[in-house]
DNA sequence: TTGTAAGCGTTATCAC
DNA sequence: GTGATAACGCTTACAA
């Protein structure tokens, strides 16, 4: 049984129109008027279209344009917050756009990756957005699809590609979040981290270790953490807590580190944050419902994918537009974890501070 | 400046090679043996194919196989941790299988929805899988695609669609709930809903209704909510606390929702789980880190996922296969957020339990 | 104002 | 064993 109802491609409701696909193609596309097509056959054309529910072969058209309207996004994680948050926003934006999106999951594998940037290539999106796995890896892979479309890079930067790319501000997220601790009176601020290696936790790393330097604070011994996981910032905390370095007050490169870190002063009968203040980076919905509420550096998730996009479509448009660098403002958000040392020092914490 | 490098297709790789392109793509697809291609020209076409990087053009190749090897994703939010949960797994898997995913984001809206939905239909993905908005809207274009081509519907049902579906049994997963409260000495059990009209959210409130009758409890006065943000959680937590009926306990029928209620909760200054006992919906990383650590109905999200790629799979395979449902099973997962009424009655609640 | 034909890069069929 | 050739469904010179 032929099903009469199946969607026509434009050349049959061409035949069926007695037309040829030429014309239907032309006004479908709306070159009618370029092409002084009749208005009759116009709104014969457009009229059947509509009622026929005519849907054109966007493949054909892609290979014979040599362009596919379609764009890829390759994330080390789409089930991170964060990655979800951008993955949305891009998705989004592109389809406002005329532009499909498809996703790939790196899994924070190179070799994943590596794969995933293959089947992109061959798929043959017409852009790339990408939060590059490692530092190194796909390069060469990279290289060769930078070559002949446009990529920018996000969140992560490979600082030897030259491509253009959009991050936020993580080291001044940090230097921001020292200082906070610093004017109410911390001074041992320990760093828990998420996954050495990776631009964004190495940028915030370095931030910390900047600001405490500037203000002639020690950092050594005060670096914790492996892993972005919640077990890994329990594990990071653990240490912490035990080092000799005795710190007041912890940042936390990741809102699942800092989950962990909580965990850890819980078990271990410290309280959060007359005992061990406590700053986190990324803002989620919860984090202002914890006890205590944390108080969280944010960045602007959403602003990341618009402008990631923004700069696809500015080089999607002048192929010779040169690929630019952005990094956007992060901000800190006050809530309870920090204890002001100052007004009334922390009962529990015996060691006086050392004064630089 | 001609890019000498450029990956060449099938059709310039079997030109460099003096071939047709007719052999190279029958060794490229791995026919040679049938073909009866020489171990000499298929060594020499594999051996180029690597040293030169070839990427064979998928949209020419989909266009003459008639089929994409890729498939849509339809989801009303995917910073929705519930659906990048879902979309992550849904991705994974297809990768394995060899096929690559194109997400939408229907924004909870039936417009949107349709919108993605003509353009999954014109991109001729495989094989669509949905959760779909409203309980009609897109039907007719839905039948359209699924007339074509395998869709399997995921967490949400759409009743009247004879379409594969594949979701958790949320209306036991309420049962589940409800006994444990009752078990626990409750009898005025709330319920702060989410999105009335979602499959989701109905069965969940229609199994709280069940158990609560088959207990002999009465359920009028007791339905608070709409919405699954943390603001619709507090605002129907609000309406619960201040309520004549006065209910000891709630349940959330989301997690956000659940962060909603302890805000309103922590407001009004009632204790949890002393004053009001509380499961939700849901579990996250941060379920067991709040105070009190939640106790949570769950639903195994990465299992939907992976059955939902199944049951596509087959019917890809098979076109014929009937489309299946299949129901996943939840469970409880006991922590903090329930008082015990029967050992320690909360001191703070005031009315007695009206005996059923 | 519209049609014809070539071509985008594959693969299946038929030929040799 | 391998090569022509046609076709997948569309767009765009070029013709008419």
């Amino acid at each position: 049984m032929l099903d009469v109802n199946a969607p026509p491609s434009l050349k049959s409701l061409a035949a069926s129109l007695g037309l040829s696909a030429a014309t239907v193609s032309r006004v479908l596309s709306g070159q009618a008027a370029r092409y002084r097509i009749s208005a009759a056959t116009r709104d014969r054309i457009l009229a059947r279209a509509e009622t026929s529910g005519l849907v054109v072969n966007h493949l054909a058209r892609s290979l014979r344009l040599q362009r596919t309207l379609s764009i890829g996004l390759v994330i080390p994680d789409i089930a991170n917050p964060f990655f979800a948050l951008l993955a949305r926003e891009i998705e989004r934006q592109a389809r406002r756009h005329g532009y499909s999106v498809i996703v790939a999951d790196s899994e924070e594998d190179p070799a994943v990756e590596a794969e995933v940037l293959a089947l992109m290539q061959n798929r043959h999106v017409d852009g790339l957005i990408l939060a590059p796995v490692g530092t190194s890896a796909a390069t060469t892979l990279l290289r060769a699809l930078a070559a002949t479309r446009p990529c920018v890079l996000v969140d992560r930067l490979l600082p030897q590609a030259k491509l253009a790319a959009i991050t936020s501000d993580h080291r001044h997220g940090a230097r921001l979040a020292v200082a906070h601790l610093i004017e109410r009176g911390h001074a041992r601020i320990a760093c828990v981290q998420g996954h050495p290696g990776t631009f964004a936790n190495d940028e915030r790393v370095a931030g910390w270790r900047a600001a405490m330097r500037r203000a002639g604070l020690a950092t050594a011994g005060l670096l914790f953490g492996a892993g972005y996981s919640i077990a890994a910032g329990r594990d990071g905390a653990r240490a912490l807590l035990e080092s000799p370095a005795q710190p007041t007050a912890a940042l936390a490169l990741g809102n699942l580190l800092a989950l962990g870190v909580l965990q850890a002063a819980r078990e271990a009968g410290r309280r959060v944050p007359e005992d061990l203040s406590l700053v986190a980076f990324d803002d989620q919905p919860w984090a202002g419902v914890m006890t205590p509420p944390l108080t969280i550096i944010d960045q602007p998730i959403a602003d990341l994918g618009r402008e990631a996009l923004a700069l696809l479509l500015e080089r999607l448009g002048r192929r010779d537009a040169p690929p630019r660098r952005r990094t956007l403002p992060v901000r800190l958000i006050e809530r309870g974890s920090v204890h002001d040392r100052r007004a009334r020092p922390a009962a529990s914490s015996p060691t006086p501070d050392p004064t630089p």
